[in-house]
DNA sequence: TATTTTTACGCAAACGTTCCCGATAACGAT
DNA sequence: ATCGTTATCGGGAACGTTTGCGTAAAAATA
């Protein structure tokens, strides 16, 4: 099938005049007369003509899109911060174009290289658990294309970034299971080289540090899918439930992988807080639906996605090289509910 | 920032070839000879020359990319039939651009505008709940523009379309709870006018009709945002509460609606299943988290997306105009869990 | 050797648009 | 009457690529 839309050449030949009088007409150029403009309006509205934006992108070597690339839509976080990327570009005229990696560094090239071939005026990256080598995205930045990095950052490319805060959202949680009297408190995360799982660790330890908790290497487990493989995550409790110090509360470093983790603790068995209490990053709005009803560390997703479109745009409407670069670093927000608090069962 | 890519010019010149030979040569023409194919093929692997996919859609008159124009990405339901779309898009070299319509007939107009001027081969929608009126995707396919619709379709277009058994889904739904002791079955849907709130609804009466329950319009609900407005949710439940004849269960009819129902009904204090029963079309994979665990009508969401795709991308690519459709109705699942069974405190 | 065929390449148009240059006419100023 | 202005419009190149056609040189045939 063909779609054959009106140009303006169509208009100019219906209204006897020359392609480039319509064009200026059509944009309002002061050189044209308000008769002739009006006739042109009138007849452009009349037949619906749209212009061709593949013509003007190869023309003004830009194309008003950008580029997305996440692991994976169907996560909370992601969707979320795909809204507010969505709810500026919109605004400022540009188009988005949606990838997921999957996890995966294969797919994450051929994506990048996709997208890239000049079909995208930027790129907004949150990386995939897979890559640890980054030369993919170094070589277009340094050709001049600019991307932004959210969520999961990279040092070895000098950009703006926007994330969460990780380490107090994570230092954050796990003082609050220290505090409510927790005292082995397993660390299940993503890809140890992932930005956020370092971040997330840290926090982690600080505040086991700050109360005179050792750190125990054993009770951190890696899933490396990120709680997309329900197996990897069960494994990963597994190892947790089988040391000799038992665990007693769980911080839970991703939104699937906290969701994930509830699956498997109800599979094996695992009364929640009695057995383990548990808290975790994730931002779905379904926690308080939950048995029993989960504490959540909440990332402003919305407002991450909205920081990174700003810079971005900002980016790629700059006349001269940006050199001067934001890392910034948005607010989490702690959620308490049921899962993270002893039962009188276990103040006993 | 500007991004310069490396053309085909530039290899001729550096080469001392035209751009015909090399264009040619890169093609793998017959007419060049090996020396020169050899010469502009190494060349141009050491320059990492793509070619430039504007021009390539300027002069072919398309695009290799699809548009989605869903009502949000943030839906069980819509992330995993846009997986499936993906799945088959990529393999057979279609970009997809993803766009959401909010429920708005205003938003989804614009996007169609957007999206068709030229920069998507075709379209894979789901209509918005806010429309009742077609001529925006009318007047696109009869100019040509391939249309396949999914979910939420209208018989006013004659194309290819690709749902899932709704009725039957719903007849299931309905007839479960009847079996399960339930006699006074409330029903949650959305905008009336909405195929599949249509089909749902035809069910739920067909399986009350069969089992001798009369039907009571007051026990429909329709909210019209789809469960995306908390308040719309909780105004429709309030009303159902109301009636003389109390409600014992709920049938829901949406992904979103179901999840907002459940956060309605603990906010209003209301038990599962004790006060009320519930069973919901969503494609939310966490129901066995929820207290009490959820039943749920499942939608083969993934397999819908790819059928779509494969449905619309035939449709791209075949040469003479198509004037056969086809429409598909995929199965449902049913998944019962306790938010659906009588406890022992309401056998009594 | 003269002619035809093949080989290997270049020229130029086309896709739809913008924009730099001109070009033409009307008109007031000199 | 001649000139410079101004207003209004058209011609054509350019963005990067493909492709039909033309053509020189080389090879094959007579």
């Amino acid at each position: 099938m063909k779609f054959e839309p009106v140009t303006i050449k169509d208009i100019g030949k219906a209204l006897g005049l020359s392609t480039s009088t319509v064009s200026r007409a059509l944009r309002g150029s002061y050189e044209i007369s308000s008769e002739t403009k009006k006739l042109v309006l009138e007849y452009a509205e009349k037949i619906n003509y749209r212009p061709n934006p593949i013509a003007l992108s190869l023309k003004e070597r830009r194309n008003h899109s950008i580029g997305i690339i996440v692991c994976e839509i169907a996560n909370n976080f992601f969707s979320q911060a795909i809204n507010g990327i969505e709810s500026i570009a919109y605004n400022r005229g540009y188009h988005v174009i949606i990838s997921q990696s999957h996890e995966s560094f294969e797919r994450e090239t051929v994506i990048v290289d996709h997208l890239a071939s000049r079909s995208v005026d930027g790129l907004l990256v949150s990386i995939s658990s897979g890559t640890t080598d980054y030369t993919h995205f170094k070589q277009l930045y340094e050709k001049g294309l600019p991307i932004v990095f959210f969520d999961r950052v990279t040092s070895e490319i000098n950009t703006h970034k926007v994330i969460a805060d990780n380490f107090k959202g994570a230092y954050d949680a796990t003082e609050h299971l220290i505090k409510n009297g927790f005292k082995r408190i397993g660390h299940i995360t993503s890809a140890p080289y992932l930005s956020i799982s370092m971040e997330r660790l840290e926090g982690y330890k600080e505040a086991l540090r700050k109360n005179n908790i050792e750190f125990d290497e054993k009770l951190v487990q890696h899933c490396y899918n990120g709680g997309m493989i329900y197996d990897e995550v069960e494994d990963a409790l597994s190892k947790i439930f089988k040391l000799k110090q038992k665990a007693d509360a769980l911080f839970t470093a991703g939104d699937r992988l906290t969701t994930t983790c509830m699956q498997a603790l109800q599979k094996l068995g695992k009364k929640i807080p009695d057995d383990i209490a548990i808290i975790g990053f994730t931002n779905t709005n379904l926690g308080e639906l939950f048995h029993p009803p989960l504490s959540v560390v909440r990332q402003p997703a919305f407002e991450i996605g909205q920081v990174a479109t700003e810079l971005l745009i900002s980016m790629i409407e700059s006349k001269r090289p940006v050199t001067e670069f934001e890392n910034k670093v948005l607010q989490t927000e702690m959620i308490v509910r049921a899962s993270s608090s002893k039962t009188e069962l276990q103040k006993k």
